[in-house]
DNA sequence: AATCTAGACAACCGCACCTGC
DNA sequence: CGCAGGTGCGGTTGTCTAGAT
């Protein structure tokens, strides 16, 4: 049933993978992803196929760096959600939720060191934890970017989370109905103060009307529009994978 | 030019939850 | 009700690259 894990690849994927992926997640959909990974051939497991789509080859995907409305709008978020990462990726369309954890890894990693470099050159004696901006910690302490603070918030959120639909697409749908009925239990719950947040990143208004540097991801810059509304070119896909991507590349180089 | 470092991004892992049997 | 498989989430680690030294 389950392949023999030695056979199983990890690691980046290729470009034919990608378009593997691609094709059957067009062809099945955005789920059962054990099932796509099957039958694609890719010697991934579904969890593997799952996430390259989701975070890389999901033509809905925004790529290139965060806009600083963005950036306020995952400070703002975080604020209130803590660690919810895809709760705040369901408020920034085109952003994955691993982006902006990373974003936030980064700069709050960033943050703490300028911090504790300031602390120490100003003052020495200072001992003070309960700093109003607390959502930064020490770094290399366990979880160093968790605001924490959030547990009565999130364990009741966890409960009324209970409801959840199978489809990634259901779920968007589910949660933007639950979330709203959330955040009307939030709005009323402490959050740090936003200013005491935007002191610590920069605040580029003029930037505000700059286009952000988004792309398509890689893949859809070589992936014909074929792809995408599907017909009788449908069957073809069920032809032997190994001839499916050589005549893909075919049609790809003319 | 070589090396080092930090940032950005991709991917894996473990756990929890949901669903169908 | 319990179990197994599928899926999603959060945490963590690995890799690549650009800039600094």
């Amino acid at each position: 049933m389950v392949q023999k894990e030695e056979e199983m690849r990890k690691g980046p994927w290729t470009e034919e993978e990608d378009y593997k992926l691609a094709l059957y997640v067009n062809l099945f959909g955005e789920r059962r992803w054990d099932f796509i990974a099957k039958v694609s051939g890719l010697k991934r497991t579904g969890k593997s196929c799952r996430l390259r789509w989701v975070n890389y080859l999901n033509p809905a995907l925004k790529r290139g760096k965060m806009t600083p409305h963005e950036q306020r709008l995952v400070l703002q978020l975080h604020s209130k959600w803590g660690n919810r990462w895809s709760k705040i990726a369901q408020k920034l369309p085109g952003r994955t939720d691993n982006e902006i954890k990373n974003y936030w890894r980064t700069h709050m990693r960033k943050s703490a060191q300028e911090r504790k470099k300031s602390a120490v050159s100003s003052s020495s004696s200072s001992s003070s934890k309960s700093s109003s901006s607390n959502i930064i910690t020490e770094i290399k302490e366990p979880s160093f970017y968790d605001t924490g603070g959030l547990d009565v918030v999130a364990s009741a959120e966890k409960k009324f989370n209970a409801v959840t639909p199978t489809s990634n697409l259901d779920r968007t749908v589910s949660r933007s109905t639950e979330s709203k009925n959330v955040e009307e239990k939030e709005e009323s719950t402490k959050f740090y103060s936003m200013d005491e947040i935007w002191k610590d990143i920069e605040l580029p208004e003029e930037n505000y009307n700059i286009p952000s540097q988004t792309m398509a991801s890689p893949i859809w810059d070589y992936c014909p529009d074929f792809l995408w509304p599907m017909d009788e070119e449908e069957t073809k896909m069920f032809l032997p994978m190994s001839y499916q991507f050589h005549s893909f590349n075919q049609e790809m180089t003319g």
